[in-house]
DNA sequence: TTGTAGGCGTTATCAT
DNA sequence: ATGATAACGCCTACAA
């Protein structure tokens, strides 16, 4: 969830097309300032009718008005194009219908699958979708509520790694609450660790799910690819090392590789390719990393599932791109974002707590895997 | 760009764990109606001033205020935690400091990319940007664009497929006009075609770059998979074509692959599989089909790029971490999304109207593409 | 340098 | 069934 696909430029060649020559588009020219829109009032003139009759047509309320008057109304809004003004409108309903998410980054799979899964529920149900990276930054992170409190989001979904414990921390949290003081829903997603989620997965299931399958294969010495330091990864270290004890066996500190964000692929798979043929099999913390490990160990000449499993972690669209397909444990990343925003909805019109759920993972066998071979 | 990655699921095995129970979180319970949040009123009177005072020092207004009573303001705000209400200062201003980026899926790493790149400069302008997806549908885009303007948001950026002619395109354009002539700043991303973008890359020169880099290396008979039918798919074809033709070679329909969002990479795989060895080579119109069209065709046995040259296009992630890493050209995807930004603010600031930029394109080299066989 | 009055576009309250 | 009036929280004149 957290690993980026390492993105490695092994371009030998740089050709480059194209211009950056600039010129004045045809488009009309603005005024700075926004021009009058047609407001209710204008409506209400047209129609001949007061502005609270008006707003009570325009903004479907209870109250009864004359079916004539209220055609009147719908024309005159009709023919001046007449759309509310929705900034007016939250500020007397001290609702804006806008919620955000936070995700360390969109360009990560995992994120946007997320994000897209919130945007899905949000459409259906009238409300807009911030979207916020914080890059892993804390600090980020903080200024981002901030910001989301004062265009008072109805809701805030957090999809970000852990933070880091730092003095940021504190700050966060006395800004989440200060939302939820104020009536906004705080929802937070993602796998179930130290600080539990709302919409979450457990990640402990993720890893025996993982560590079952190759271990069912025949493999008892497994290894692990590890994301960047931040976020979840220690955490994921612990829960991988937990689900390796169950079943017996152990995860030796040499046997986890952590990649940095710089490391290229190529470093890790020469760090991978130095643990076999002692180990035989691994579990990528990401499928993105799982696919850039796999095509550096290939360009290495090493043979998939052959001589080492390779198992990811997401079941990203990648997953099933690459060759062997891998084989991964499913995480329901686009779904959580979906749930999220409906325990939000929940809590808005109910005034409810925010209810919690453990969204269910799957192991998805592909072809990355196979049984251990006896000797070599 | 417009191809998102087929996602197939060639698990053979479908182990489930974890449960979907819910439970009463430990949140706080919070009134459906948010409550009053501080307000200007409360530090002005905190502070012993008057509303406008307290305003000119919250806002950073230029109008003159004694140094003192700045520091009690900010005092009282700081330990009220007072942050403005952009609602109610967007209201007056006619501004609203959010921005749009409307993407058909942002589960499409280009798609993620562009809004990536508006987003890094919007942050960095104070602006919030609202992510919307219209799956390519041209009747979502405009109950996307009219829920915009009831926003007020202050600029739309679209990065969508060219919409198809139908009868909701002149609903759209007559939504882009009211956002206009309201104000609002449209900013066109992507590829330029048939209705030239306000910033885009020339898909003629995509396509050169990647045709002549293949008939450098004496491919004659090159193929094209090109994504599902909708948006720049037929733009797309044509600008292949001519690039070809450009060069004295032709590209007969019978090696234009259509890979219907629906069809497997295998049917895919097996399509292409017919048409070699007569054709050498094939580009395809995005790094994910690409990738997955190569794990097929590795699935079937065919060496790549022994027995096919393929070549990519955006340069995404995916394309360095499949094996052989992928040939492609680079999209100026996330830049495309900061400029467009930029050409924005430089509307809303200066009243000018948007002026057209041609980010350039690059041929990158790796491993997927190879001279052509002298015989076979 | 500070404060008062008015209005941005809507909705809610209270008449009529 | 309809309308006048008072907020919502802030900013911009226009005084003092």
């Amino acid at each position: 969830m957290r690993d980026a696909g390492q993105k490695e430029n092994t371009g030998r060649t740089g050709v480059t097309k194209g211009r950056t020559d600039e010129f004045q588009g045809g488009g009309s020219t603005v005024d700075a300032a926004r021009g009058r829109l047609t407001s209710l009032a204008d409506v209400a003139r047209r129609a001949g009718v007061s502005i609270t009759t008006a707003s009570r047509v325009m903004s479907a309320s209870p109250h009864p008005v004359a079916a004539d008057t209220r055609r009147r109304v719908l024309q005159a809004a009709d023919e001046l194009d007449f759309e509310p003004n929705l900034v007016a409108r939250g500020l007397v309903a001290h609702r804006t219908s806008m919620v955000a998410i936070l995700v360390d980054d969109l360009t990560d799979p995992a994120a946007a699958l997320v994000a897209r899964g919130v945007e899905d529920d949000a459409f259906e149900h009238g409300f807009s979708v911030v979207v916020g990276d914080t890059d892993g930054d804390t600090a980020k992170q903080v200024a981002y509520v901030r910001k989301l409190r004062a265009m008072r989001a109805d809701a805030v979904l957090l999809a970000t790694a852990a933070a880091d414990g730092g003095a940021n921390r504190e700050d966060l949290m006395r800004q989440l609450r200060q939302v939820e003081g104020g009536g906004g829903v705080i929802v937070r997603l993602g796998p179930n660790g130290a600080t539990p989620s709302d919409v979450a997965w457990s990640r402990r299931d993720v890893f025996d799910l993982a560590v079952g399958h190759l271990h069912a294969l025949g493999h008892r010495r497994i290894a692990l690819l590890a994301g960047h330091g931040r976020g979840g990864h220690t955490a994921a270290v612990d829960a991988c090392r937990s689900a390796i004890e169950a079943l017996g066996l152990a995860l030796p500190p040499k046997h986890v590789v952590t990649m940095g964000a710089a490391d290229s692929a190529a470093a890790m798979a020469q760090a991978i390719d130095a643990l076999t043929p002692e180990v035989t099999a691994l579990i990528a913390t990401s499928d993105a990393s799982a696919a850039a490990l796999m095509a550096a160990l290939q360009a290495r000449g090493r043979r998939i599932p052959a001589e080492l499993s390779i198992c990811g972690l997401g079941d990203l669209p990648v997953a099933s791109m690459v060759s062997p397909a891998l084989t991964t444990v499913r995480l329901p990343l686009r779904e959580s974002g979906r749930v999220g925003m409906l325990r939000a909805r929940e809590v808005l019109d109910g005034g409810v707590s925010v209810k919690r759920t453990e969204l269910p993972v799957e192991l998805v066998v592909r072809d990355s895997t196979a049984p251990v071979r006896e000797a070599f």
